[in-house]
DNA sequence: CTGTTAGCGCCTTCAT
DNA sequence: ATGAAGGCGCTAACAG
């Protein structure tokens, strides 16, 4: 910067300005100072300005599994929608580990970031949040929503969109269906249980005839789903994740029951190239990228206005009925 | 910091030392640090001091295409790998655009990265990586590797891969295969084309009964694929990235060709859950989390040790045969 | 319209 | 074994 300011004869201080356009500047000087950045290559340190600003241009996701294909469509539209402002995103995988999630949150903090969006793990410390309390940093919680959390939320409307669901399974003709639902301690899974009791109450379903499998591991779940095909008389089967699909369509094809004929399925989040996955799934698509995208701009909103009330915005998710609740009868 | 060292009685000098180890103290004086540390609450500004010292402990990501799986992997592998050294990762996608790409190489640059991994854009300028040709900041490509770059590069065995896969089908009795590959300007494409023709020469099949669709447009490709089809007597499909694979496989599907029986198809790169997918696709499968992984180990040696020579690291490609290439008869 | 100067929070000689 | 002090590169009063 020195030597730019030398170059053009100016002081640093007009250096500064016209980079910044922070004051009226001669444009005869203007174009010398230009040009002597020009001449330099100078670039701007962006790390020096931040800690002189206090003030990073940068924001940070942590997500919970980056593995799964709807977090890579989260944070591809975080990517996106933060490179459109200009600013630069800064990723951590906290692997559904509270010690990760906290270790990433320490890292992004220490490095200023100007906001932070966080899928939290399933196993979340409570605490984890504390240090945002004061709201210095704005937050916002991304796809796992938590009801008291006096933060900004973003995620999908997974209670109506599994009533509609269980309304279509219903209407075929379906009244005992197994739901695979994972680690309930997640909200987004523990939402689309709450949907599934709903659509039991509502459609004068028998609760005792419904199973509700709350664990990840293949092996548990293909026992449970064994189970609950023979003694409950299930006809549907219902996953609430992709890897948790990826299980019970392997489970079932071990229990050598056809998708479609013998049992009907249905998933959330589903596969990517749904029209070439065979059967055709039926699937409660989560808008991903766009959850992302929504953040950022919860982010943004929050760093013009921070004093106003935290908001939850659940985004609505597209039920696509495909074959493999098509072909079944009673 | 200041604080701190108030509270515990000390000079800030001496705080710096205990937080960084970096000269002897007092056992006693360095008690009360750490406990005037704890009850501060203070975190260290990991800005100021990348300022100070030059050195941000943070790399750089550019990727091409973010919405890839492929490359979702690459960034999953080196998210993985950045965190186990207590790095930050910063992450850009170019989306294929050379303006998009130099934008994002050089914010990342101003934030001081301390090395940068960059998947190149198809389009991306032969000049971009000008600014990096004096070693200051350790740079890595990967995946998409340029012949004549004098940088550190990770790929995939794409020629040898082709070769063995075509083996696969000419055995199988195939004589002319139609290679949907896309933009070849991308190197990876390019090589796969290229192990595509050593094959031809190699098995001594007759070069104008093979047919490489380098186009990415789905329409196009259906055209030339029905083309190929119907005038040049091809047997089998060979796609060299997943979007091609499913442009093919939808054109496929709109020509009523038969997967399998009627024409033999492969894949590069391939679907998640490829044992869900039926068919069973026939796939060269890309070590693209391992590829993140070396990747981040090259920039560490690199930072070590800058002025070994240039090292290109081709990891193999494990090829899956099944069932789409295998219900073929002559 | 422009220059001088005092920091931002930290590390690191140079003294003691 | 510890402190004092000078910057890293930058912005933002405060002066002219």
């Amino acid at each position: 910067m020195v030597d730019v300011a030398k170059l053009a004869g100016v002081s640093i201080s007009t250096v500064s300005h016209v980079l910044n356009g922070t004051r009226r500047v001669n444009p005869q000087t203007r174009r010398r100072v230009m040009k002597a950045i020009e001449e330099t290559g100078y670039r701007q340190d962006a790390l020096a300005r931040a800690v002189r600003r206090s003030k990073s241009e940068s924001i940070g996701l942590i997500v919970s599994d980056a593995g799964e294909p709807a977090f890579a469509e989260m944070v591809h539209g975080v990517e996106n929608a933060v490179a459109k402002r200009g600013l630069t995103l800064l990723l951590a995988n906290s692997a559904e580990s509270a010690e990760r999630e906290e270790a990433a949150l320490r890292s992004l903090l220490d490095r200023r970031v100007d906001g932070l969006i966080l899928a939290r793990a399933a196993a979340s410390a409570p605490t984890v949040l504390d240090r945002l309390r004061d709201g210095a940093t704005p937050l916002v919680l991304l796809d796992r929503i938590y009801q008291d959390e006096p933060f900004d939320q973003v995620g999908a409307q997974n209670r109506q969109s599994t009533l509609s669901l269980v309304e279509h399974l219903h209407a075929a003709g379906h009244r005992c269906v197994a739901v695979v639902a994972g680690d309930t301690r997640v909200p987004t899974l523990a939402e689309r249980v709450a949907g599934f009791e709903d659509a039991v109450r509502l459609l004068g379903m028998d609760p005792t005839m419904q199973a509700t499998i709350a664990v990840s591991d293949e092996a548990e779940i293909q026992a449970a789903l064994s189970h609950a095909l023979r003694h409950q008389q299930v006809t549907a089967v219902v996953a609430l994740s992709t890897p948790l699909a990826a299980a019970a369509l392997r489970s079932l094809s071990a229990l050598e029951r056809n998708v479609g004929p013998d049992v009907a399925f249905a998933t959330f989040d589903g596969f990517a190239y749904p029209d070439l996955f065979h059967p055709h799934l039926t699937t409660v698509h989560q808008p991903a990228f766009d959850m992302g995208v929504a953040a950022v701009a919860m982010i943004a909103a929050r760093m013009e206005n921070s004093d106003a009330p935290p908001q939850t915005l659940r985004l609505r998710q597209h039920v696509a009925f495909r074959e493999s609740t098509a072909d079944w009868a009673p």
